[in-house]
DNA sequence: ATCCTTTTTTGACCTAGGTCAAAAAATCTG
DNA sequence: CAGATTTTTTGACCTAGGTCAAAAAAGGAT
């Protein structure tokens, strides 16, 4: 499961220059084409990417339909957060929705980084806390608001989704069916 | 919000000695009786308590009825996640279901722990990460599974819950209404 | 036991949103 | 532009689970 909301961009502050030094001899830039795979179903997601350019999504199977649990901007990072710690196989693609430029920092890398940088470590406690606290939110949205309040939310939060991804794929960030989302569309 | 899934007992092995004693003079040992609220809603919640014995209900109102949003037991923390970090008024109630013994260590600490402190620092990483991977999977559940899968697997993984919560207290975990739930406990 | 209170169950009914299939729009391709 | 393909909308119908209210059970007290 993944939720990568927390953006790294709000955490440049705590990351010092000599930080930055340390990571870089890891780092890899990487570029994908609309439609590729960043991460297959069945893989243990072992990298992280933090996204220069572009946009991914993040996508299971229920059944026959894909669901796009999240999407991932420019500015935050994106990985399959549940299979990258348990180090057990992913349940999603992640998919690229556009061509895409992204920094690559694969997993033991990163531990290296938790074990050696203070700062590093912060950076991934307070993603973390983050993404769980945005989890939390969507969960109870989810249970106690209707589709049609989800709807406005998405429009004010995210307008940009609303641009980008078919109407299947919003559906399924809102957690509702193409059809329902077509006749909430239709009420003004 | 709030959701203390991952347990102190298993990050254990990480904590030297030396971070105990560092912790140790900020910690106070405190003591609840059932039904006191060991956060009020609409306080900023600014501390974080380690349960040593008994349980805490994560309460919030929807509408005029209590939904219990999360149950904390010994061996794990408790605190209302969101408005701790984010120093805003908490959502939610925590109240103490039966008698309970905590250690409580108040918002300044906490920080000046993860500041002094690396292994502390991951601790609250790895709790973090824990937390919101169970979200996930709980927001999956809600959104893709029936009641009655949940009800089975909240058998299978929480049995003590049964035991010790009332039938619309279970129900609000589950994510539906008290009547649901003793429909689905009546067929078998 | 008996009365009182709380909790759980049952019944009747309702609704948000799902499913399936067809129509209509939009998009692409030569 | 005509035809083919994909996406979105609409219509008819269904179902899981909600709501409200009353009956039944289960727990106290005295």
């Amino acid at each position: 499961m993944d939720n990568t909301s927390g953006l790294f961009k709000d955490f440049a502050g705590l990351i010092s220059s000599e930080d930055i030094k340390m990571a870089q001899p890891f780092l890899k830039t990487l570029h994908f084409e609309k439609d590729d795979l960043l991460l297959k179903k069945g893989e243990v997601c072992s990298f992280l990417y933090y996204i220069i350019d572009g946009i991914a999504l993040y996508i299971t199977l229920e059944g026959k339909k894909e669901q796009v649990v999240h999407v991932s901007f420019a500015g935050e990072f994106c990985l399959a957060l549940y299979s990258f710690y348990a180090r057990l196989p992913s349940e999603a693609n992640i998919r690229a929705l556009t061509k895409m430029q992204v920094i690559g920092l694969d997993y033991e890398k990163v531990q290296h980084l938790f074990d050696k940088s203070k700062n590093w470590e912060r950076v991934g406690r307070l993603f973390a806390e983050r993404a769980f606290i945005d989890a939390l939110r969507t969960k109870h949205d989810i249970q106690h608001k209707t589709a049609h309040y989800r709807y406005q939310k998405l429009i004010e939060q995210r307008p940009e989704i609303l641009q980008l991804l078919s109407l299947g794929q919003i559906a399924s960030i809102l957690g509702i069916s193409q059809e329902t989302l077509s006749r909430i569309r239709a009420k003004r």
